[in-house]
RNA sequence: GUCCCCAUCGUCUAGAGGCCUAGGACACCGCCCUUUCACGGCGGCAACCGGGGUUCGAAUCCCCGUGGGGACGCCA
């Protein structure tokens, strides 16, 4: 059997963060067993669905790297299709037409909630084999008594009581499909295997295991994940600021290492937290879902984010990196100073958008200077000093790290001072701060005569 | 309110009855490396929610309590 996977997001919003996890996982599944992958879009909810919402939530995918073997596929597409199984159910019996009020049925709930019980439709049109037509809902004739079971793949055995369910209203009273009904077909159709969702859902569960009987489908497998939640442990929701996937983009995140924290936040390989894609596809596995909600730590994220700076190729940092620069207004020039950037800066940021930052003086030369590090490190002498480095660094015939830190130590040596006195105002001069990788990173990176054009500037300018 | 689920360091987690003096990681704090800032290395702080059982033995199994989360729409 060939594992079918989905995911099923509704385009009210943007790809938040337990919805890319939960893509993720599906992800993983499919990948892992060489199964299918397929996006569809729940826009039943023609109120609340908006285009720009399905245009997010595709960029979200796409930045993330999910990419999907099917879809998206649109169930306002499929109304045909869903008005035929609500037809046959009706005329099987397994649901009803029903006109109750909307007012009567907001009275109902709110007398069941006083007198403590859970609130549900009572079942008073369910007899009266009411005609289906506008102005009138159809409703799933749920069965009233014995209970469903299923074997989630990630909570284990579960069982909810008939009686603790009532008719589901399928068809609304201008004709459209609802979710539940929906979701069942498309599943159905569309050959689902597995089913891994957010655990919002398991009340759904049983309802769909109805309405999936039947039509007399085969069951899929079903797994809840539970919730992420934001760092105070309250539901993950606006007030924590960065929901939408594609914030974490502008902030500087890479996708390997959101991938790498989502799927590591609510499931576990033993002791291991850094994860390629291959190791991922290879070890995730249903059975190590933790079974309680895990809160989003954006530290983190953050040193999951460094590791992969530090261990991606600089070809595929270069795009990001174009964009984040661009923000900040300069030009980010794939190439040998790019590479160069990325080498000295990498271990120095969390995010791409730090590391743009601090890779700007590669790019384009200071043109002022912190001065806070002037008023500490340029001295009067310091003019002399740096020429004289520069000349020494002129004189230079290879231009390697063992050599230019060798050329360093003799000026310090010729001017008989500290290393200081050589080291902090040169990093300002080639910087614009004294705060700054390594001399000879630098300046194996800028070049001879960019340096000295730098050194030059600082030394004949103060 | 009713129903469902869950419960190990501040956070993410390992742990499937003896291997636990409860392990790893993030964060935090020291030390080392170092011409700055980092990276890195070493070390430290820090947890089995409470109470009853079961068992020779419980973080692991059962019950109760407490706490947290979720669901109760003509939303998905």
């Amino acid at each position: 059997m060939t594992v079918v996977t989905r995911f099923p997001p509704s385009p009210t919003g943007y790809l938040h963060l337990g919805g890319a996890r939960t893509a993720l996982y599906n992800w993983l599944y499919a990948r892992q067993t060489g199964g299918k992958f397929i996006l569809r879009v729940e826009d039943t909810d023609r109120e609340r669905s908006t285009p720009e919402a399905v245009q997010a939530i595709l960029d979200g995918m796409d930045w993330l790297g999910l990419d999907y073997d099917e879809g998206p596929y649109f169930q306002t597409q499929r109304f045909d299709r869903y008005g035929e199984v609500v037809q046959q159910l009706l005329s099987d019996g397994k649901a009803y037409a029903c006109e109750c009020s909307q007012e009567r049925l907001t009275a109902l709930r709110e007398s069941q909630m006083q007198a403590g019980l859970k609130p549900r439709y009572d079942g008073q049109c369910r007899d009266r084999n009411l005609e289906p037509g506008p102005g009138r809902v159809v409703r799933f004739r749920t069965p009233q008594d014995g209970a469903i079971h299923w074997d989630d793949l990630v909570k284990g055995p579960l069982a909810v009581a008939n009686e603790e369910l009532d008719d589901l209203i399928i068809a609304r009273s201008d004709g459209t499909p609802t979710y539940n009904l929906c979701v069942v077909v498309d599943d159905l159709d569309m050959g689902m295997t597995h089913i891994l969702r957010g655990d919002d859902h398991v009340n759904n569960t049983p309802r769909q295991l109805h309405i999936l009987q039947a039509l007399g489908g085969v069951e899929p497998r079903y797994g809840h994940i539970p919730m992420i939640l934001g760092p105070d442990g309250k539901r993950l929701s606006k007030r924590h600021g960065a929901v939408s996937v594609m914030v974490y983009k502008e902030m500087g995140y890479t996708p390997q290492a959101m991938r790498n924290y989502l799927a590591r936040l609510g499931w576990s390989h033993g002791d291991q937290e850094i994860f390629s894609d291959a190791e991922l596809i290879e070890h995730f596995s249903l059975g190590n879902i933790q079974r309680s909600p895990a809160r989003f730590d954006m530290d983190k994220l953050a040193w999951v984010n460094q590791h992969w700076m530090q261990h991606t190729p600089v070809a595929e940092l270069n795009a990001e990196l174009a964009e984040q620069a661009q923000a900040l207004g300069y030009t980010w020039v794939a190439g040998p100073l790019a590479e160069a950037a990325v080498e000295l800066l990498a271990p120095r940021s969390k995010t791409l958008k730090e590391l743009a930052e601090q890779a700007q003086f590669l790019f384009v030369a200071p043109v002022v200077y912190d001065e806070k590090d002037v008023a500490k490190h340029v001295k009067e002498q310091t003019g002399e000093i740096l020429e004289a480095f520069a000349q020494r660094l002129e004189g230079l015939t290879d231009w390697t790290s063992e050599s230019l830190q060798q050329v360093a130590k003799d000026t310090v040596e010729a001017c008989e001072i500290g290393f200081g006195k050589l080291g902090m105002p040169a990093r300002l001069a080639l910087a614009g701060r004294a705060q700054a990788p390594a001399l000879d990173g630098i300046l194996l990176a800028l070049g001879c005569a960019e340096s000295c054009r730098r050194l030059r500037a600082l030394a004949s300018g103060r």
